[in-house]
RNA sequence: GACCGGGUAGCUCAGUCGGUAGAGCAACGGACUUUUAAUCCGUAGGUCGUGGGUUCGAUCCCCACCCCGGUCACCA
């Protein structure tokens, strides 16, 4: 309860008479009314802290079946309630899982009992008492001492959750509008458990991803997002101004260039869980902000990146999945090393039936056009050899394959294949049609470095917007000499995706891009 | 950007071939001291996405717009 004098206002009015108003949604008001009630009684309404012995899953486990006990205390959120007058069942609900509580009257002394008919679901609460197992056979906490943690002011979307006998969880009625989940995420995740656990799976394999570097001697690094020359991928950036510097920024597309300077700078092993910012278009496999694995390692080559992959892709399966079989999307993917290896012209040979290594660009085309692309007039033959990976090979990979020696025009930061310099030492990892790893052998030649950087120029003034810049900076980096160094970025969203069997970014990003909403 | 589908109670949805709308759950009142989608009795709850138009009358038909999803295009 508040006695600061406020002049505040919603829509014109206090805000004490806004949550009473009859334009608020009934519930609300009710709630305001038992919030009023509650301070009646002086039983404040937010608490400052409780200490709770357990969380919920572990209290659950401390029970031994034979006898009562042992004494909990636990906290959590009031999921659901079932009141028979002189005592009520509920359910509390914390990250770790739900604990059934047992309200008896004749327990609780008479403020806890005014507070129990004062409850909401979604109440948070702190509880104490013995655990026992109900006639239905549910461990539950006999709840002695009651007390209200935060009072919920809104009605959450609550289904009813039923568990079944063969233990599946049904939950009836639920919140199932993607457009509001997604904006009203806290909604959504108090609400889903399913959706918690994507996030808990983040969590893990990005912290599993973290532990196989650390333990391999990288050293995790922070590079600038706000940068004056944007570079390491082809993307529209977003453009930003530091006024005292008066001063155009980007946000960073990719933070390769940075990380390599560092092993110009004897770092050796460095690697950047990074935010990376594309101005482009959204969609399944798409947000303009994502999330992306780049490490780099001296005196290593796109071969040993090969093993490096296999290893973290694995290592981050493990660790949130049964095995290395998983299902996603309707087919089922098998992670186990070694991956499929095929080179980047066999695969078109393979999947597209022409040798595209041979073919000039009119032939490719010509193909291009005939499946229906109406833009290949205008495309050169790097982008249309591109057209013609992800259009007729890409889709073909189901289970993760390495896909090898790109042409070099497609790749302005990748050696020269040694004894083939038509060809850069790059591969991809397609795992169920989409791209999740990029890799190659760093170029560490200055002089061939600001020829391609010159190239991508010359590209970007003919009017191609994702073309890189010539980065000075960067050549004067590898003029000090960089060593021999493999390189690999990896796409924590699609990882996510794959290992938690969403078929949407949108389901392993906490808050997606989304329209401006006017509704409250 | 194009096309398709959607936007109705807090949630999940139904519906009106144009006459201001229903169900289940949630809510509110009542009964019930081992329930678990608790049960039983009762009550209340909606500017039908927004703005225009047609009409005696629009949530429904027409137009425009906004938001979401899907497909395609774009985006390496």
């Amino acid at each position: 309860m508040s006695s600061r004098e406020s002049s505040a206002r919603r829509d014109g009015l206090p805000i004490r008479e806004w949550y009473q108003a009859p334009e608020r949604p009934k519930p609300i008001r009710d709630r305001y009314a038992k919030l009023e009630r509650l301070r009646e009684l002086g039983v404040p309404a937010y608490a400052y802290g409780f200490n709770p012995t357990d969380d919920l899953a572990s209290a659950l486990a401390k029970y031994e079946d034979g006898a009562d006990g042992p004494r909990v205390r636990v906290a959590g959120r009031l999921e659901s309630l079932r009141d028979m007058g002189k005592s009520a069942f509920a359910h509390l609900g914390d990250r770790s899982g739900r604990l059934q509580i047992y309200l008896r009257t004749s327990d609780l002394d008479e403020t806890e009992q005014k507070v129990r008919d004062l409850l909401d679901l979604g109440d948070w609460l702190g509880v104490e008492g013995d655990l026992f197992r109900t006639r239905t056979g549910e461990v539950t906490v006999r709840v002695d001492r009651l007390e209200l943690l935060a009072k919920s002011m809104r009605p959450l979307p609550l289904g009813k959750t039923e568990v079944t006998e063969a233990g599946e969880t049904l939950v009836h009625s639920g919140f199932a509008d993607v457009e509001s989940r997604y904006r009203q995420r806290y909604a959504d995740l108090a609400v889903n458990p399913d959706v918690r656990s994507v996030f808990v799976a983040r969590a893990r394999i990005i912290s599993t991803l973290r532990a196989v570097l650390d333990a391999d001697g990288y050293l995790e690094v922070e590079t600038p997002v706000l940068q004056p020359q944007y570079g390491g991928a082809f993307a529209r950036p977003f453009t930003t101004h530091h006024h005292s510097l008066d001063r155009t920024l980007f946000l960073r597309i990719a933070d390769e260039l940075y990380l390599k300077r560092l092993i110009v700078g004897q770092l050796d092993r460095v690697y950047e869980i990074s935010k990376n910012f594309r101005n482009e278009g959204i969609d399944r496999t798409h947000n303009p902000e994502f999330t992306m694995l780049e490490l780099y390692r001296a005196y290593a080559d796109y071969q040993a990146m090969m093993v490096t992959a296999e290893q973290l892709v694995t290592r981050a399966a493990m660790a949130v999945t049964d095995g290395l079989q998983i299902s996603y999307d309707g087919h089922s993917v098998d992670l186990s090393p070694p991956w499929q290896r095929v080179s980047f012209f066999e695969a078109i040979q393979r999947h597209a039936g022409f040798d595209a290594r041979a073919a000039d660009a009119e032939e490719i085309r010509r193909r291009v056009q005939g499946a229906g692309r109406a833009d290949a007039e205008q495309l050169g033959k790097s982008k249309l050899l591109d057209v013609v990976f992800s259009e007729w090979v890409e889709p073909e990979l189901v289970n993760p394959t390495i896909v090898y020696d790109y042409p070099i025009e497609m790749s302005p930061l990748a050696k020269p294949k040694r004894g083939d310099p038509g060809l850069a030492e790059r591969f991809e990892v397609i795992v169920a049609g989409t791209e999740l790893v990029n890799a190659f052998s760093e170029l560490n030649d200055p002089i061939d470095q600001w020829e391609r950087f010159a190239d991508q120029a010359a590209a970007r003034d003919a009017g191609d917007v994702e073309a890189q810049g010539l980065d000075e900076d960067y050549v004067r980096a590898l003029e000090y000499g960089l060593p021999p160094t493999g390189g690999l970025g990896l796409g924590i969203d699609r990882l996510v995706m794959l290992l938690t069997g969403r078929t949407t970014i949108r389901e392993v990003i906490l808050y997606p891009i989304m329209r401006d909403d006017e509704s409250d």
